[in-house]
DNA sequence: CATAAATTTGAGCGATCGTTCAAAACAATT
DNA sequence: AATTGTTTTGAACGATCGCTCAAATTTATG
């Protein structure tokens, strides 16, 4: 029995991802869906269940993206501080360009839903957490390699990473600048609180 | 002749503006706004002429709220520092219970749209460089007054404002804990690049 | 009070929304 | 080749979208 699918289920949820990310929940239709993965009503509802329920898979890839990177630039460099810099650089200068959307998925996705849609939101901000834990260990981890104080509370410095990065994205949309961006982030490890 | 319109123009504006600030342009319908202010289809047409020009009033009269509590704020103040401070934790910190939305509308805004709304990308750009425009003349005050170094650049010194207005306003959609975020507040203005 | 100009009303247009489901197509097993 | 179970298809549903406009209503004037 058991007829294989046509689709991979995976490509379907990257261009699900990148259409969600680049136009947001609301507008983004399931016609708009169908067009770009390629598949009838009668299937994506087969495989996902509703319009919400693809929006949350494509939450979730977009945070394994995000983690699989931010480990990528960890196997690249010695640094835990040069392995932040690079990954913050390329989510505020490079995704500019290169991405479906200069902001990052989730803060755009609790920007824009309201409690109509409570179970979404809470979803993007357990995504949010699991970032935020990943900058935790890797803080903790250069606090072992001496490159962090360790007095300092590894916590306060994952927020105010995430917080650098939210705001440097939504400037980022206003000035391009890359030069002017690329110092911003550099100064975020050679001043307070780091 | 000339008979006089039955709504007050400006505050069906301001129930537009807090109804847009709450659920975004794409999920704010015609028939919400029309709830909302109480007024039939034909006579919102007729007074705003579109969707997209009424929000364009919003936007408008959000911003001039904007800085008209800023000025408010630099009228109770004697320092500048103390403005930008309790305009900043009111922005940050009072809008997630006071206001329809904890974000920013333009902030918001421009992550929501894409170019399907390039005119009105364009027109919130502008309002986010009015505010700019804003921090920069108050910072130059405060050159003047002794209460910043006169070497620093006032339009950088701006721009790290709205960088971490931003930033915290979308960390406090996660985590709303007022002491914490009046505690970032204050460290703005207490490390560099003050 | 009658007239004329402006405003308000709301039914309804064509388009699109998220979603459903019976029928067709397909692939693995007898 | 026939059977069986799964997947795919796409027309179509009721709801809602942004918006229009002829008719009704309102008010300042003659």
């Amino acid at each position: 029995m058991t007829k294989k699918t046509k689709y991979d289920r995976q490509e379907v949820i990257d261009k699900a991802t990148n259409l969600y990310w680049k136009k947001g929940f609301h507008a983004t239709s399931m016609r708009n869906l169908q067009d770009e993965i390629d598949m009838r009503p009668g299937s994506i509802y087969a495989a996902f269940g509703s319009k919400d329920e693809l929006f949350k898979e494509a939450l979730k890839n977009y945070t394994g993206m995000a983690l699989t990177q931010l480990q990528q630039f960890r196997d690249e460099h010695d640094s835990v501080i040069a392995t932040l810099t690079a990954f913050i650089k390329a989510q505020v200068i490079d995704t500019q360009n290169d991405a479906p959307n200069g902001m990052c998925m989730l803060a755009k996705t609790i920007g824009e839903l309201t409690e109509d849609n409570q179970d979404l939101i809470d979803t993007t901000k357990v995504h949010l957490g699991e970032i935020v834990n990943a900058f935790i260990l890797l803080i903790k981890e250069a606090q072992a390699l001496g490159e962090i104080d360790k007095d300092k509370n590894a916590e306060d410095l994952a927020i105010h990473i995430q917080i650098q990065i939210a705001g440097l994205r939504t400037f980022a949309k206003m000035n391009g600048d890359k030069y002017l961006l690329s110092t911003k982030v550099e100064d975020i490890f050679s001043h307070y609180p780091f």
